[in-house]
DNA sequence: AATGAATGAGTGTTCATTCAT
DNA sequence: AATGAATGAACACTCATTCAT
């Protein structure tokens, strides 16, 4: 988790970003652990082992934190994502495998894709929008991968994608470690799609 | 506002604990709008013109009126679900009535039962636990629902209470008020589970 | 110099505004000493024996304690003033009595009116157009005074202001306890203004 | 910006201490525009293009910026007023001539000299000891030319300097750049020492 | 049942300054 | 001659909480 142990190769050298990562790592790890608001900056700079007031040199504000925090963790996920679609050719397949490396990313990788999810953004900020954006950003992926499957006439594919972002994303309430593996999830979730679930004869459809 | 079934008798004493249900609705208003930790004690004692000391003589912390305001909701979200259900007799039926009562509190209603989903626990706190107690025993009713279903043999049941309960409760990140109504998207939600989606002859089954 | 020590009468009693009125003159005090921006409200709390927190019971900001003291400065110079001016009837004895008694506020007895004259208002806050506003209001007693004078026909009324004004103002610079007494300065630079300082026959008045 | 005469000589080391200049004029804006205390070494490093802990190579604390700014500027103002001076030969021409070349170093030419007279020395500082020495080095001018008029037996010569130089100096308060020029302001303000004002015929004298 | 006044720890942020490179 | 990175102390201000009245 979080690179930290970055196996400094050659000397000692200071490479160059090298406080900046740190720090972004510290503040991804605590916002996910903590929230937001209930980690301090101080939090984070003693996880670094420097003093508040020199995480300014770095970043502007808390809030820019935040949001460098989410846009890292946007373009890690949003890079396994297209990385295991591109892997498959058939519509569902390319749809769970985008699934299964969503929650992979989600439960398991990073801190930073953890924090896009639990955190919700600081309401009167200026970053709250550009946060916003960002994942739908993101969603939009989705929005094709489920746009790209045969479906029956009357399939709804606006929840359709809702239902399974919504299923996949609250996963982070149930979710421990010694349990099924991402791949497992979002198959089965898949499978519960795929399938005719009601066995009566009637369509359900007329409310 | 919040229904709070306070029986209020005819009598002298009409309002037994008058003060303490203000701001208790103070509260699940302003957890609900800004998040807990950005609410101030302050703020809720304002919102009834009370000083914040005074709060303390209805309530012994901060963190007990979230958990106040929790039960609250939870009662009130089972209430309702409970009625929903018990007009309908299908067992998809009872399941799709179980969650357009369950969106509706969530997205429509009240304060409190939206706390419940958009305010994180605070970490430390010994609060927390028995908060994810109180959410965990709203839901089993939803496990009965779904284990009242009759599924094909293969379907996996956990996943497919996960999948909905996460699809309806995720909504929150994407509803406003002039979509749809909860009744609508629940309906489509379960349509999409009842019926066939993938038109390929093959099971889909083997990963 | 800042009535402190208000020999508290009676018993114990913690009258009623208190401690608001010992916060305001210790601000007032160290404003006057060192300054705005150097004084820090833990400055002002330590000196009445607070915690600096403490303070935003009584006010909600450091600029608003700055404001209150140019108000209270305001209104006890204008009312020494006032009360100086009303007891002559000429028009020179009553700019001249008018002078001392701006003096003696400003050299001697408050706190608050030499804040008045040595702080240069915050530039960017908004309390700083209201500050410029009070002093206006001040001088213009001086405006109705020097109008009031019988004065030769070429004489400029609104520099003879600003010249006199402007000269007792800035005996803050250079005034020392022991020196002349403020009625002596007010009489001394007054005089030299009634009589004629240019013994040469042609008249002062081309450039 | 603020006439610096820095001789730039024409062969190729042309800026024998560029940045340092530079930086000066930074700060003697900064310092005039918001004042001392506000006024951050980063402000005037970034004005020039610089970083914050470069400005210690050439300057070895913020307050010796300031007394550089204050030496400056009082060598330029003084440069003025000994030139007016000297243009002029009887001692009320002298007077004012002076009195004018002040008030324009004051009001328009240089930010230099107009810190002299808006800002106050910050208060412990050993330095505060030092800007009041060249303060008065620099008024001692203008005692010379009050010197050197032939005035009325009862006269007092230090209280016409005092007077003279408030006025003059306290226009900074009241002075805005559409109004009347600072020739024109000096002008009226000698005038209306040099006549009489009073036009009754008593003596204006026993106190 | 609530107020007025305060506490003490903590918040994000800014600052003059330092120093190895 | 200047940078990059950091320090450590300070800043104005906020907070949940306490308690005598």
């Amino acid at each position: 988790m979080s690179a930290s142990t970055s196996t400094q190769s050659a000397s000692r050298a200071p490479r160059q970003d090298n406080r900046r990562q740190q720090l972004l790592d510290a503040a991804a790890r605590l916002f996910r652990e903590r929230g937001y608001h209930v980690t301090s900056m101080r939090d984070i700079a003693r996880e670094v082992g420097m003093l508040s007031g020199s995480i300014y040199y770095h970043f502007s504000s808390k809030e820019e934190m935040l949001l460098a925090v989410y846009e890292e963790g946007l373009r890690h996920i949003a890079e396994l994502v297209d990385a295991a679609v591109a892997a498959r050719n058939t519509p569902w397949a390319r749809l769970e495998a985008g699934c299964t490396a969503h929650l992979e990313a989600l439960l398991e990788l990073s801190d930073y894709t953890q924090v896009m999810i639990r955190v919700l953004p600081p309401e009167g900020g200026k970053v709250a929008a550009r946060l916003l954006d960002l994942r739908d950003q993101y969603e939009a992926r989705f929005r094709g991968l489920v746009n790209a499957l045969d479906l029956p006439a009357g399939a709804d594919r606006r929840y359709l994608r809702l239902l399974l972002i919504g299923g996949l994303n609250w996963s982070h309430v149930w979710y421990h470690p010694g349990g099924d593996p991402p791949a497992v999830i979002a198959h089965r979730m898949i499978d519960l799609l795929r399938q005719r679930l009601d066995r009566a004869p009637n369509t359900p459809s007329a409310r």
